[in-house]
DNA sequence: ACTGTACGATTATGATCGTAATGCTATAGT
DNA sequence: ACTATAGCATTACGATCATAATCGTACAGT
């Protein structure tokens, strides 16, 4: 008895939490009001809770996607060091710094994303426990442990660095941290043997 | 004829900016209302726009401030490596993590601080240089040029890594984080001699 | 063809947002 | 002693916030 057919408000959910992660990555969580991310899927204020319990669950659910579809294309690389260079690239190019809504949602968002509730950063650390497992697949070696702090690295470097290419407005510095990045992620990437890390770090 | 000591209106400028600081830090720049922002002052709403502009420009001072304070830190760290060290540990130290409102500022707000106005990048923009020329003096080791780019490593793997440690509710996995980082760092801080970046990255 | 209902639109709630006009008052300069 | 004013408080503006109740309507099952 239902107006639309049953894949209707599925579709709905899934279109709302894919504009919604435009939406925020462009403009910040606390930045986009309900009215906003809803007007972007096409509808008004009264579909949202429906949907939705509460902003916070979209945002939970906006970042599982969003970490899902990232750790996919990580996953669809070739083996190999030589497509995780191709990847830096990209990551690491203007481009990819321009464009806010189609980009990193860890770049976007990080720091909004520690401040938020349990359940979002709850499905963060899944999305990223699964990121870094997706990098060291790729940096694997045979010392799967050293593999591991190097995805950690990558992650993190890439990271860092697009955020601040972003806050800065001088295109030289911008570019040249982008490059000097590039360099930097080789280097982690690409460490042959390291000493271990002090085990003395205290660890509450 | 003034009701205060001609140091009043300055002093109370310079605790608004650095309350803000700490507010911001911990509730986000979009998640700080004007009427929060001066209590954490000691004041209420009439106060504030008789020290600044707008909120942007507060927010522009606070990014100013809180980058000079972190700068003279580093230039106070005494010269070579072993401070670097002692530095990346605190940074990188669960208490760091766990102290938003007095940590690091690009940790807490970088992705917001892409995200507003040119004054306040611009603020950004200053800062960061300041900052990537302090850690560059400490690993200057005869070419100014590798040092500078290590100082982009160091600081934007830092920023990235504990932003994610903050973003991770899994002690284990953000503790790990911490300690893989300072592996990392340690990596890049003594990358004896590299292959150049490539050069044809576009710029545009 | 009829009807029940699911989905989304409309409208409203009280709170809070950034900004600003106005009011008060204690003191510094005369 | 008097007064002008600097510094802040009070109050208010319209806008927008997250949330929610109510309403309309197009289609599914009968």
């Amino acid at each position: 008895m239902a107006r639309y057919g049953p894949e209707h408000k599925g579709a709905t959910r899934r279109r709302m939490i894919e504009t919604a992660g435009r939406r925020f990555k462009s403009d910040g969580i606390d930045g986009s009001g309900i009215a906003t991310l809803v007007a972007d899927a096409g509808l008004t204020n009264g579909a949202f809770y429906g949907h939705f319990a509460s902003k916070d669950d979209l945002v939970a659910a906006v970042v599982t996607q969003q970490l899902e579809d990232q750790v996919a294309r990580v996953d669809a690389l070739p083996a190999g060091l030589a497509s995780v260079e191709t990847f830096l690239r990209e990551y690491l190019s203007p481009a990819h710094r321009d464009d806010l809504a189609g980009g990193c949602p860890s770049a976007a968002l990080l720091d909004e994303i520690g401040r938020r509730d349990d359940a979002t950063k709850h499905a963060y650390t899944d999305g990223a426990r699964s990121m870094i497992d997706a990098i060291a697949r790729h940096l694997d070696d045979g010392d799967a442990q050293l593999a591991r702090e190097r995805a950690i690295g990558l992650f993190t470097l890439v990271v860092g660095a697009l955020q601040a290419a972003r806050a800065i407005t001088d295109a030289t510095l911008s570019d040249g941290i982008l490059a000097a990045t590039y360099t930097n992620a080789m280097t982690i990437a690409a460490a042959s043997q390291r000493s271990a890390a002090p085990s003395d770090q205290e660890s509450r």
